[in-house]
DNA sequence: GTCTATAGTACGATAGAC
DNA sequence: GTCTATCGTACTATAGAC
């Protein structure tokens, strides 16, 4: 794995973890395992590192909504399933933007927007209806928030849910959308 | 209003419109109107202005749980209904206390918890189903979701959802657990 | 009860050796 | 490509006048 790449991760992983007041550039050197002025030589500024973070959510979506888009399940029950916290590459990467989103990140909260607004297009190709549409995006949301809440690390904790328990209340939208 | 309220204010609406890093002592004492020395005095630390906000979100928690209890249309359309942004003394209270908590504060983080907790334990009143309580729940997160993201600041905004476009669909859950 | 002044610390970023 | 040393800034909190 290049620096970059490692560096990329501390800071996404410092985000989640600990917030975006304790993700300095001397912790998030600390963390892979450089100086200060290494970091630095790779992103020029703590700009650069969530502009760098920013790229790999979008490329990520990209990948997710191609996925979204051949999912045998339909691309509703896909959002959904894939919304509950596995700890995957999107899911850390989207709840990292979210916590720079939250501190008022311009381009972090038009990337959250822009993912949201695919990810709904997608729904809208298999529910007709606008309000089922909205709620099934909503649930994303909400597992969303959930992790985000908790540092998104233990996918033990009461509270959390499991595709299982949650499949059925899609099919459940979705059939009621279509009568 | 006293001096003590109006510097909580200032901090709350600070925290939920620019994040935690831009909420420094000198903003919220500015936004209040006072000086850096005027708010310690009546905020001893930063660390008291939060526990302040967790302490207020307690209380508006407190009574919304009763009139949750309380609503003619029972908890779960109640929850769904005001978990919509209204720009309420609860929702301004959760999102900021949501930030705090984003930031790896353990006592806001704590009382989020308990918040949603107490939540899904009314919903539970009307649900049985497990799956359709913790839909119903995923749904408000959801809203405050969207809410935190934008800072919560504008209504009008695309993808803003309204109460008339979400009560079919908790009505819909609430029929679909019961059969 | 509110102010100004300032101490002490930690941050982001630069400079220059290697 | 990575390091150490350091500059300038801004933050939390204290001290003491009024």
């Amino acid at each position: 794995m290049s620096a970059r790449d490692a560096l990329l991760d501390a800071y996404q992983s410092l985000l989640q973890e600990a917030g975006e007041r304790a993700t300095t550039l001397t912790a998030v050197a600390a963390r892979a395992g450089v100086s200060k002025g290494g970091l630095l030589y790779h992103f020029a500024s703590k700009e650069a590192l969530a502009a760098g973070l920013i790229a790999r959510l979008d490329a990520l979506v990209e990948e997710d909504l191609a996925q979204m888009r051949a999912a045998a399940d339909g691309p509703s029950r896909y959002y959904v399933r894939t919304s509950v916290w596995t700890g995957g590459a999107l899911d850390n990467a989207l709840i990292a933007v979210a916590q720079l989103a939250q501190e008022s990140h311009v381009e972090a909260q038009r990337a959250m927007r822009r993912a949201r607004e695919q990810w709904l297009e997608l729904i809208g190709t298999e529910v007709d209806e606008e309000a089922t549409a909205h709620a099934i995006l909503l649930l994303g949301d909400g597992l969303y928030f959930d992790a985000a809440l908790g540092g998104g690390t233990d996918p033990a904790e009461p509270g959390r849910f499991s595709p299982e328990q949650l499949m059925p209340i899609v099919d459940r939208l979705l059939r009621a959308a279509r009568e």
